[in-house]
DNA sequence: TCTGGGGTCCTAGGACCC
DNA sequence: TCTGGGGTCCTAGGACCC
């Protein structure tokens, strides 16, 4: 009997019983370095770094080719070290614009074989390609996909194929740049197993420290560890890695996810820290303006504005509140925005600041509820702040 | 190697309502 | 009138990812 008759029968068979799926992740290379070479073909195959401000040593690396990784330049460098380590470095300003042109581009191309796509980031995104092809015809559809992507946008990308998206996010990162990798669900055990769980996705060095203070060091002991024991003592999170260590994840492609963007925000680090209230609503201003900018072109406002502060010695804060109508107008969230600073403002030196827009609902959406139910909630919402505030006022007047 | 800016999701406590 | 349970919203902070 011929293989493929047989590969099909399975696959029948498990679809039947299961729904297996066929996810792609697709992650593209270096995306910022790539799109600058892309526009500038005398920098291909050159070590390239993008940075925010290659003229200042302090700036730092965004994303650099991998001529330039080669070389011993990685992410998060800062500009002054990599020309020291890389003479014939390239440094190019980042043009975020750019990108996210180039961005919704790439994700277009995904969508012409399919709209089972979900964007997850500006430079890679799911595709769940089961109903037009499956797996038997996953690396075709997977090498057209690199293909068509180095045809319109001369970009470079690593394909994971897997029944799920974390094994396909995990699959995508075995091969770089370039790759197109198929990792099943019974090469977990042979392929995942054995790695330190640091390297397992969704998996920080805080919550390293925590499974090594249960002795668990590797995947394949995670995978094998009791879960209520995991539950207990790192909440939802423990379940989720049991599950991820095992190979299982049941997340699903959803193309309308990244459509409700959740927050916009913007924040600046000053490398000397500064004190001045002055300079310091200057740079708030700054912020919110790009903030408000951003939002009108994704024709949103928020009801939540966070204000954020970290000091010199690194601890942070944030205040935020929620408003009773949602914002995204310059002036009112700067209003705001100067109002939550001032409440959280020790006077220390202040080594970050930025501001954040969230609960963001489509303007025109805004606007109906508005004529519609936003009059109730906005009554609502005054009793209960009225309230609050009253609340605060007898508390204060005990003290 | 302690350095950025953009995000998402989770948790926990307090307030409030039913 | 007192007491309790359950659900939701708000806020602050933490963890993680690219």
């Amino acid at each position: 009997m011929n293989n493929r008759k047989v590969e099909v029968n399975e696959r029948v068979a498990e679809g039947m019983k299961s729904s297996v799926r066929v996810i792609l992740h697709v992650d593209l290379n270096s995306f910022f370095a790539s799109v600058e070479q892309s526009l500038h073909p005398a920098w291909k195959g050159k070590p390239l770094a993008v940075a925010k401000d290659p003229s200042s040593p302090k700036s730092v690396i965004v994303t650099c080719s991998y001529e330039a990784r080669a070389r011993g330049i990685y992410t998060t460098m800062l500009v002054g070290e990599a020309r020291k380590k890389a003479r014939d470095l390239i440094v190019v300003r980042s043009r975020h614009d750019i990108y996210r042109s180039v961005s919704r581009q790439f994700f277009d191309v995904l969508r012409s074989f399919t709209p089972l796509v979900e964007p997850v980031s500006i430079d890679e995104a799911y595709v769940d390609i089961t109903e037009i092809g499956g797996l038997h015809e996953a690396v075709l559809i997977a090498e057209r996909m690199q293909q068509a992507l180095l045809d319109t946008l001369d970009l470079p990308c690593s394909i994971g194929i897997a029944p799920n998206r974390f094994l396909a996010k995990t699959a995508s990162d075995l091969k770089k740049p370039l790759g197109i990798t198929i990792l099943r669900k019974r090469d977990v055990e042979s392929v995942l197993w054995p790695w330190p769980v640091i390297e397992m996705y969704g998996v920080g060095k805080s919550t390293e420290r925590k499974l090594r203070a249960l002795g668990i060091e590797t995947i394949g002991q995670l995978a094998t560890f009791d879960e209520r024991v995991l539950v207990a003592s790192l909440g939802r999170v423990g379940a989720k890695l049991h599950a991820r260590a095992n190979g299982n994840d049941s997340n699903v492609v959803d193309p309308e996810a990244a459509e409700d963007r959740k927050s916009v925000g913007s924040s600046t680090t000053s490398w000397s820290p500064i004190d001045d209230r002055m300079r310091l609503l200057q740079t708030l201003e700054r912020l919110v303006e790009n903030v408000s900018k951003r939002l009108r072109t994704l024709g949103r406002v928020g009801y939540t504005v966070t204000v954020q502060i970290r000091y010199a010695d690194r601890t942070q804060t944030t205040k935020s509140e929620t408003l009773a109508q949602p914002i995204g107008d310059r002036d009112t969230l700067y209003e705001r925005s100067v109002a939550l600073f001032d409440e959280s403002w020790t006077t220390e030196p202040v080594r970050l600041l930025g501001v954040t827009v969230s609960e963001l609902v489509l303007k025109e959406e805004a606007v109906e509820q508005l004529t519609f139910s936003t009059y109730e909630r906005y009554a609502k919402e005054e009793e209960a702040k009225r309230k609050r505030a009253q609340r605060r006022a007898l508390k204060e007047e005990g003290s």
